[in-house]
RNA sequence: GCAGGGGUGGCGGAGCGGUUAACGCGCAAGCCUGCUAAGCUUGAGUCCUUCGGGGCGCGCGAGUUCGAAUCUCGUCCCCUGCGCCA
């Protein structure tokens, strides 16, 4: 949600902001934003001063009706306001609801060091690790070969729930697990609180986390009841302070929520053949972040590293791109997207995604905090990051460690979560 | 699902038609004091403001009234017990 108090103090540069995420109708917007708004703040002093009115008539009927006196005139007057009151209330009311509108649409502010551009084309690869793997056998599509190894089942996971959902079977399930708990381990050793969160949200609390009147038709609601399946567990961890204020000295609070994701994944034709690349349930180990806005650069730096760190030793080639201002969400003041190396498609493809969110999201939670020293409330920053999709992972790991004989070999770290396994399928297992 | 109880500031908790939402804890500023602690004074919801002040605020939404935290209706949520149960 916008703050509407930099509109008001200096909406020159706000609209000079908003003009690089190249979309005019933000600019269109924020013209009308300022108008309602305007009106409604004048709107508003007529009918404080109305009210304020009828409260001084209010008390003085008090008086004069102890006194035992006659009130008659006094009510008069006093049943006369409410109506007029009203009449302002109704076109003030409309006027909120539509500068609210605008607050809840216009994008973010954007960091100066976003890179301009338009679309995803001009976003800037910032770096590049990891040695790409020469093969010289086709390296298999990542789906057939776990179908073939006997690792996943998507005919019976058809049968029962229908297309974009598997069975994953053995060792592969196992790996499933085991990158689950290397990235669970890898943030609680650097003082990340585990949290596993209700996989599951009421309608109000997931709409102070994304906007439903986009979002709704992405997410799976339960039938009869007023909850929604988590897309992510970022929204539960978000949420997960809605309208409380924290001590300054809580902050960082830094979370590492692990769960299964939810997503309908409407109209996304074919989901990408069989396999595990674009699904509609997945794991997923996500870092989050409350802090005072003065660190949010430094986290958002911190939990990008640490999710580059976590590709590095997975060694899985990849390049951090910083999205450009005309590709970045509404959310995010900036973001990097981390795509990992396919090898079999010779392209890198999106893994993770670290969002710097500012206060843009805790303002509409209303997560605020109180600063040491003092008894202002501010605003507190909130950042996001993937530490591990697992579904994702799965094919950029099957396409890497593809061995010519038609085996997946097992990353090194990874070994000692899989009772040391070395290659997948287990030899000893068959 | 049924029955009962309850939702008030950062927290606990009073108020149950009429000036300023009592009191306590915690927090902040200042005073006092060898230090610390204690003590004393003041301050702190939110919105608008021409910075004088004014409005709103007691889960949410309607209503009654000149006036509602307080009364009426609806609704959501929480707690306890019963029921059900991995």
């Amino acid at each position: 949600m916008f703050d509407i108090k930099l509109i008001r103090e200096t909406p020159g540069t706000v609209r000079e902001n908003l003009g690089k995420r190249q979309e005019p109708e933000y600019l269109k917007w924020l013209d009308e934003l300022i108008e309602k708004d305007t009106e409604w703040r004048s709107l508003k002093q007529e009918a404080d001063k109305l009210r304020a009115r009828r409260n001084a008539i209010s008390k003085e009927i008090n008086i004069v009706k102890k006194e035992g006196k006659d009130a008659k005139k006094l009510l008069e007057e006093a049943k006369s306001i409410p109506q007029k009151i009203k009449e302002i209330e109704e076109k003030s009311k409309e006027l909120a609801e539509k500068t609210n509108w605008y607050l809840m649409r216009l994008p973010n502010l954007l960091k100066e060091s976003v890179p301009f551009g338009k679309s995803d084309e001009d976003n800037v690869v910032e770096k590049e690790v990891g040695k790409k793997p020469k093969r010289n056998f086709e390296i298999k599509h990542h789906g057939q070969l776990a179908a073939e190894l006997d690792l996943a089942d998507f005919e019976r996971a058809v049968k029962i729930s229908g297309a974009g959902f598997f069975y994953l079977k053995g060792d592969l399930a196992l790996l499933d697990i085991a990158l689950q708990r290397y990235a669970i381990d890898k943030l609680r050793k650097k003082g990340y609180t585990l949290i596993q969160p209700p996989h599951l949200m009421r309608t109000d609390a997931y709409e102070g986390v994304v906007d439903l009147a986009d979002f709704d038709t992405v997410m799976y609601k339960v039938d009869g009841e007023d909850m929604r399946m988590i897309a992510t567990a970022e929204h539960p961890m978000a949420a997960m302070y809605k309208g409380e204020i924290l001590e300054e000295e809580k902050l960082p609070i830094k979370l590492c929520g692990v769960s299964p994701c939810y997503r309908r994944e409407i109209g996304k034709h074919g989901l990408d053949e069989r396999g595990f690349f674009r699904v509609h349930q997945f794991n997923k180990v996500e870092q989050f972040i409350f802090c005072a806005p003065e660190d949010g650069e430094k986290y958002f730096e911190e939990i990008a590293r640490n999710a580059e760190e976590l590709l590095e030793e997975l060694e899985i080639p990849y390049q951090r791109t910083n999205v450009c201002t005309g590709d970045l969400g509404i959310i995010a003041a900036k973001k990097y997207d981390l795509v990992g190396y396919s090898p079999r498609e010779d392209k890198f493809i999106e893994l993770m995604s670290c969002s710097n969110c500012t206060g843009y999201q805790a303002r509409r939670l209303g997560i605020r905090f109180r600063k040491k020293g003092s008894t202002d409330k501010e605003v507190v920053h909130t950042l996001n990051n993937t530490m591990i999709a697992t579904t994702r992972f799965l094919r950029v790991l099957i396409e890497n460690y593809q061995t010519e004989k038609g085996t997946i070999e097992v990353p090194k770290v990874l070994r000692p979560y899989m009772d040391g396994l070395e290659e997948i399928p287990s030899k000893k297992a068959k």
